[in-house]
DNA sequence: CAGAATTTGTGTATGCCGTATACCGTTTGT
DNA sequence: ACAAACGGTATACGGCATACACAAATTCTG
């Protein structure tokens, strides 16, 4: 709120990395480490064991360095996850909407969004705070502003048409890879004899969820039967309905999640188009 | 895909206690810990400084009891998420939504999320993982079918609205708290000189992010700022028009968070009027 | 009533995590 | 030549979730 004048330089911590203003100095020894290398490693490391598997210990491993090594490039954790989330959109730069109207632009920004996160499926774990400040997701969203141009929304609603796709998506994404992490996770389990042992205790196994008789373990929950299982007809006589007549999990048809996710997108936008007429009017 | 037989008894772990399904066994000596007391407490401390407060150690303590005694009724950690979330929604039994039609059902059931929500902040910050099946999130789920009761929707479409809905004010209650926390914690390390001293490092402070002079720090970044400051009219020409026009961080009108959410949901509503509008025909 | 069975709470230990701090060798500007 | 700056390492600390073994309390069974 104070001053006119354009702050100098010095940026809060973190943001200078991802802006990449860095001093590049001289004097010390050439380093054999770089953020870049810090950042690509950690990202392969989520790619094939989710994000859990990143941790600074790791990722130095992985790299051949000792832990506190990284420190040296990195202020902390918190910023690689940050440095992660930016490098995970990599061809923002580039990228171009294909659409004649605002409808089909925003369609296609959402399906852009969906698919980089699906390259990148551990973006659906991260603790995001805040707004965004990388540049990508800057890039990003100024894509996401030009696809407006032929209307004549205000600028606070573009944003909030913007921030609501995003998070949909976002959200969309997250459901759909978190069951897939389960399903594979209940696969492994019921295959493998190396997984967890459904949950390990001490001498006191019995009690809290008891593992079941002698006999192999029922043929293990699906979401549908879950729901048969646990949703009454007097108190949930909707859920009940819906749970009872199939068509909840794996749908048969060839509707894959994609085409749900599109679905839902495009009710949004219908929302967004009433929107437009009315500020056209 | 198997059997038609409803199974008998063993859910799997974490669902029983969730679903009130306990042998309260009797041989034992009589406990003075209980499920609900180790919810109560952890939510407690969530209320008070947030998620990253609630662990194992820290509930036995302000409870009175070793760490590992916590483990005598709850399965591990996750477990304890699971049931501070199912309890974070106590009214919902009790709750009927007000509106004529399923638009304004709707909207109040949006809102009365949000303010659950808002109740309890933490809830934002749980790692959320895979379809709800809380008791309580399944009465707020009933509850949104009902909404739908005077339209003709297939109920595959009512999920699909109610989910898209929920991760709507989920994300942006998420954004609102966040912002108030970083908020709250820049007015606090600006008044108080025993928060985190900026960025501790050790002999090698300059090199990341150099502290500046000894003057003291530019008047703290906003997010406003921010933008002005990394959003160049090149690369970003519609960001830089709307971060130089002002209106982006705290808008001086009496318009609060609470009307912003609300107009989203009115957005999404107007594409639920389309699609409901759509089937009806 | 005697012991067996079962359950609650405790003490201790393990292996991870992020990171503060002190140190040493290398490089470079003066 | 020397001081300053820098890159990497070793060590250590406090916190975390939780495995495991044990003691005391209670109740069921003979």
């Amino acid at each position: 709120m104070s001053g006119e004048a354009t702050p100098p330089r010095p940026l809060p911590p973190g943001l200078e990395l991802l802006w990449g203003r860095r001093a590049a100095g001289g004097r010390g020894p050439r380093p054999g480490l770089s953020v870049d290398a810090i950042v690509t490693t950690a990202i392969g490391l989520a790619d094939a064991e989710g994000l859990e598997a990143v941790s600074m210990a790791r990722v130095a491993r992985a790299l051949g360095f000792t832990t506190m090594s990284l420190y040296r490039h990195i202020a902390n954790k918190d910023e690689l996850l940050q440095l992660m989330w930016n490098a995970s959109a990599l061809g923002v730069e580039t990228l171009e909407l294909r659409g004649e109207s605002w409808r089909e632009r925003l369609r296609c920004w959402a399906l852009v969004q969906r698919e980089m996160i699906d390259r990148h499926p551990w973006i659906t774990q991260m603790p995001l705070a805040a707004p965004p400040l990388a540049p990508n997701s800057m890039i990003f969203v100024e894509l996401g502003l030009a696809a407006f141009d032929d209307t004549d929304l205000p600028d606070v609603e573009k944003l909030r048409v913007i921030g609501l796709l995003s998070s949909y998506t976002l959200s969309e994404a997250r459901m759909a890879h978190d069951a897939a992490r389960a399903a594979a996770a209940a696969a492994g389990s019921a295959a493998n004899d190396d997984g967890p042992p459904a949950a390990a205790n001490g001498d006191h196994a019995g009690d809290i969820h008891d593992a079941g008789g002698g006999s192999p373990p029922p043929p293990a929950w699906t979401y549908e039967t879950l729901l048969r299982e646990l949703v009454d007809a007097e108190r949930f006589p909707r859920l009940h309905a819906i749970a009872w007549s199939g068509g909840i999990g794996d749908d048969p048809s060839g509707f894959d999640e994609r085409d749900e996710f599109l679905l839902g997108v495009d009710t949004i936008l219908d929302g967004v188009a009433a929107m437009i007429a009315r500020h056209a009017r």
